[in-house]
RNA sequence: GCUCCGGUAGUUCAACGGAUAGAAUAGAAGUUUCCUAAACUUUAGAUAGGAGUUCGAUUCUCCUCCGGAGUACCA
């Protein structure tokens, strides 16, 4: 089974909502006699307005007692009280049950989570499941964009999330390496851009191939253009072009094999993919394995003739190759055209032979965006025709659009976000706003440097990692990303505060001693509980393929801390159990941050 | 046309069918002899419209309206 489920946090071998759950469960059948699975006791954090830590809903059970909501919360406060020792006292509203735990519990909470290693994640043996994420899936005749952004933030970190899951985990990447678009770009660099390369012009790689594709554009336009003045419909005029011919020739060139072509092709696409490494460093995200379709177009045309001896398939009579979906309730699909050659279809039809090929994949999942919802539902169904025994239940990771207020990005327009451009802008904002407030002082060059990139790159990935994945999100250009509120930098300062807290004291000689008989204040209370729930968040994220559900905790828990820094003393507090307590909530509040971010593919700096 | 997704404060985002719909930002007003003010506190402001299911609906069902996407021998 994916995802297997390590629960909340235990207390000797079992979470305070599930000693709740349990006691509830109890409760309800010893006083009216009802079957009630502890499971289906699911209680939750308390509203801040109300007295209590955990809350049961009572209704459920109302109508079997044929009792009023009130008095059903009453009897089971009262039997929880007279039987569940974790249980101090109960309050009651309408039909919510509201219960305060003994507060010394939550000491022995906050001490097995200080001693967990890996506190939320659980290592993956070799007998749990191995998933395979794709994601980013650039075409190489353009550099990276906002949309790439999210893309391959998103896949990161739900590859980081579903590894802390327990899954084994290969990151892997398609490149669309072939095909008209690159010989566009290839084109146009013979004929303006000859003699040009990312060293001589100091332009990165992909940039280049990517101004190169801007030029067939511009020319090709101009080119139809001319035609159409001349009478031509615009139809007419795109086929006749011949700068498309040219394009179109150089493609079959390159798929006999032409030696000339290829060379150029190759060294293009090297350009290209060491501007990408620059970009995927950045951003610190990398791949296990990454295939490239010029390898495995072929390959699914091999599958697809495979489908069609088995009846799979069928032909028509020009010679295509479709499949039939109706019984599925869609369409039919073309997978090779008339003249033999493949679609986008079949060529991952091809990718995914190889892959299985090359690993046993319990599970695959595609990051890619929501536009191509239709695609892999056919896929699916392909696939598992085809035999692949993952394909029924491969998961189409599908995210929403980054859309500038005016809309969707157009390259056409120029309206296209950069990836370089937007991390070097977000990382000189940090240095700006650092510099600014005199945060900076005393440090060199190396470390303001350092800190504005872990700030600047932090600010970007939690805005774009924050927004439930499979909506569509805006981003306004004019706006840079903030610095302020619920945003990455905010979760990084609060760590950072931590850490410098923590230095000073260790360097004032304050150790953490005994503090189990303290009695925690609310805040350090709510502070713990909301601690306690870390591994149940990162479950339900990998459940839920959602990084999203990360970012919202850590950021309740930052600003839960601030709150909590802001009125209780910690260097200044006199009493050494009371202080110890302090500190160590400290420090593990810290962890978390750390580790939820690093979920996040987000760094945390010392000092900030 | 058909299919899918979305519509929550001025704006950007939250809310396993649970309490008085939360934050942030922009606006107004405060907090620094005190462990980092990228912080903290106070204040004002929203579920597109209509039916239904339910003890209870932003959440589930149906209808209307408004956005977006898909429906290629493009990728």
């Amino acid at each position: 089974m994916l995802l297997t489920a390590n629960k909340n946090l235990n207390i000797g071998n079992m979470s305070i909502e599930n000693i709740i759950a349990e006691a509830v469960s109890g409760a309800v059948t010893a006083l009216y006699g009802l079957e009630c699975q502890p499971s289906s006791v699911v209680p939750q954090p308390t509203r801040k307005e109300f007295e209590g830590n955990l809350t049961v809903v009572v209704f459920p059970w109302v109508k079997a007692a044929r009792k009023a909501p009130e008095q059903v919360a009453r009897e089971i406060g009262d039997y929880l009280v007279a039987n569940e020792p974790a249980v101090k006292a109960y309050n009651v509203v309408k039909g919510f049950l509201n219960i305060v735990i003994e507060p010394t519990y939550w000491n022995k909470v906050l001490e097995r989570i200080a001693g967990t290693e890996n506190y939320g994640s659980r290592t993956a043996t070799e007998s749990d499941p191995l998933v395979m994420v794709e994601y980013s899936s650039p075409n190489t005749n353009k550099p990276l964009h906002l949309g790439h952004l999210r893309n391959i933030l998103l896949g990161y970190s739900l590859s980081q999330i579903l590894k802390a899951c327990g899954n084994r985990v290969v990151k892997t990447n398609i490149v669309n390496d072939r095909g008209i678009h690159i010989c566009k770009s290839m084109l146009a660099w013979q004929k303006w851009h000859n003699g040009e390369t990312p060293e001589s012009t100091g332009i990165k790689g992909d940039h280049l191939i990517g101004d190169c594709y801007v030029d067939f554009d511009k020319h090709y336009k101009a080119e139809v253009k001319e035609l159409m003045a001349k009478g031509m419909t615009q139809e007419e005029a795109e086929a006749a072009s011949p700068l498309m011919l040219e394009a179109r020739e150089m493609l079959r060139r390159w798929e006999q094999k032409d030696p000339e072509v290829r060379k150029l092709w190759e060294t293009m696409n090297r350009w290209v993919y060491d501007g990408f490494d620059q970009t995927y460093a950045r951003m610190g995200v990398d791949f296990d394995k990454i295939y490239y379709e010029s390898d495995t177009y072929l390959e699914g045309k091999e599958k697809v003739l495979e489908g069609l001896e088995n009846g799979v398939l069928y032909r028509k009579d020009d010679g295509s190759v479709w499949a039939d979906l109706t019984p599925d309730g869609l369409d039919h699909k073309l997978l090779l055209r008339s003249d033999g050659t493949s679609v986008y279809m079949t060529q991952d039809i091809g990718t995914a032979k190889l892959r299985f090929r090359d690993y046993p994949i319990d599970k695959m999942i595609y990051v890619v965006g929501n536009e191509q919802n239709y695609h892999f539902q056919v896929l699916s169904l392909l696939l598992d025709r085809l035999g692949f025994k993952w394909g029924k239940d491969l998961v189409h990771f599908s995210y929403g659009m980054v859309e500038l207020p005016e809309g969707k990005m157009k390259s056409r327009e120029g309206t296209v976000v950069d990836a370089d451009d937007l991390m070097a802008e977000m990382v000189s904002g940090a240095r700006e706003v650092a510099e600014a407030a005199g945060k900076t002082d005393g440090l060199d060059d190396a470390q303001k440097a350092e800190i504005a990139e872990i700030v600047g790159m932090g600010a970007l990935k939690y805005f774009l990692l924050k927004v439930d994945p499979r909506k569509n999100m805006t981003f306004n250009p004019k706006e840079s990303i903030d610095f302020n509120g619920n945003t990455g930098p905010f979760i990084q300062y609060t760590y950072a505060r931590i850490r410098s807290v923590l230095r000073r004291a260790a360097e004032q000689g304050l150790n953490i001693e005994d503090y189990g008989d303290v009695v925690p204040n609310e805040k350090e209370i709510s502070l713990i509980q909301r601690l306690a729930s870390y591994p149940s968040v990162v479950q339900e994220a990998g459940r839920s393929y959602s990084p999203a559900l990360i970012a919202n905790y850590i950021y309740d828990l930052a600003k839960e801390y601030n709150q909590f820094y802001h009125d209780c003393p910690l260097l200044r507090e006199e009493n050494v159990a009371v202080r110890s307590l302090r500190l160590q909530l400290s420090g593990v509040t810290a962890e978390v941050i750390a580790s939820g971010m690093a979920l996040l593919g987000i760094k945390v700096p010392e000092r900030m």
